[in-house]
DNA sequence: AGCATATGACGAA
DNA sequence: TCGTCCTATGCTC
């Protein structure tokens, strides 16, 4: 679920959900009792993504920082659903929020909040980010491309799904290194970041493929026809009709076309 | 019941 | 490169 493009929704439903009301907040797992009752009955002022990375302000520039990691979940249940003793925290608004498994809920000074903004590289979702500090972070990098893509201060918000699907849209090898790239690829990997994202947003789900490649309505898209190649190996390129591979990279599996993507 | 896995990131070795 | 953390799900026995 959390890439960028999770972060950044979950962002604008708070904030039309939650903002400028008093909110309820409560940790019926007990681990963030103390921060939970800071923040009860204050205000949400803002609530701001940057990458994989949610920052709730709250009335007296309380930030509450929030990252989901691997298995986090921030959900929106019914008031009268009842949480579960895995629920983190519950913020109470027009509806509930359910925020379970996070890598990070945390109430920090500002002078943090500056500093993790500072570790990240540009996120394609947001206004000012320019694709010339993308290509800068990759310049003498010998590092594989699809490596770098999941460094977050290269680029903030893309994860190993999106990862593995620009590269296949744009026919580029994972294993690339990434000083070899053109001008025109990072141009071009950044304009595709940016479009993805955007469309994850809008959707609230990661789609890559084009209708003709899924030869399914849009609107009936099964989530096995949604995506090029992420957790397809072995299956049949939807392009060129070779088999899917994968391989580990950065400790993470990497899948890839290898007809399709030349190295 | 137990195990593997997951769209993440960190610290230890 | 591993182990670790955090939770939910979907296998397998």
């Amino acid at each position: 679920m959390p890439e960028g493009h999770t972060i950044h929704r979950l962002s604008k439903d708070l904030r039309s959900d939650l903002g400028a009301s008093v909110v309820k907040a409560t940790s019926p797992q007990g681990r963030f009792a103390h921060g939970a009752a800071l923040i009860n009955k204050k205000t949400l002022a803002t609530s701001e993504a940057w990458g994989k990375h949610l920052f709730l302000t709250f009335s007296g520039e309380t930030i509450l920082h929030i990252h989901l990691g691997l298995i986090g979940k921030f959900r929106p249940q019914a008031l009268e659903h009842e949480p579960s003793d895995t629920v983190r925290l519950r913020l109470e608004g027009s509806r509930a929020w359910h925020l379970t498994g996070p890598q990070k809920c945390a109430l920090i000074p500002k002078e943090e909040y500056l500093g993790v903004i500072d570790g990240l590289g540009p996120d394609p979702l947001r206004r000012g980010s320019k694709w010339e500090d993308f290509a800068s972070g990759l310049t003498n990098r010998k590092t594989p491309i699809a490596i770098s893509l999941l460094d977050q201060s290269i680029i903030a918000g893309v994860g190993n799904v999106y990862r593995a699907e620009f590269l296949f849209l744009l026919g580029i090898h994972p294993e690339r290194p990434s000083c070899d790239l053109t001008k025109t690829e990072l141009q071009d990997l950044w304009k595709l970041s940016v479009s993805q994202l955007r469309q994850g947003v809008r959707l609230n789900r990661i789609v890559t493929v084009d209708q003709i490649d899924s030869g399914t309505t849009p609107g009936r898209l099964k989530p096995q026809d949604a995506l090029y190649v992420y957790k397809r190996e072995g299956q049949p390129c939807r392009r060129c009709g070779s088999s899917i591979r994968v391989a580990k990279l950065a400790g993470r599996s990497c899948w890839w076309c290898d007809r399709c993507q030349r190295r």
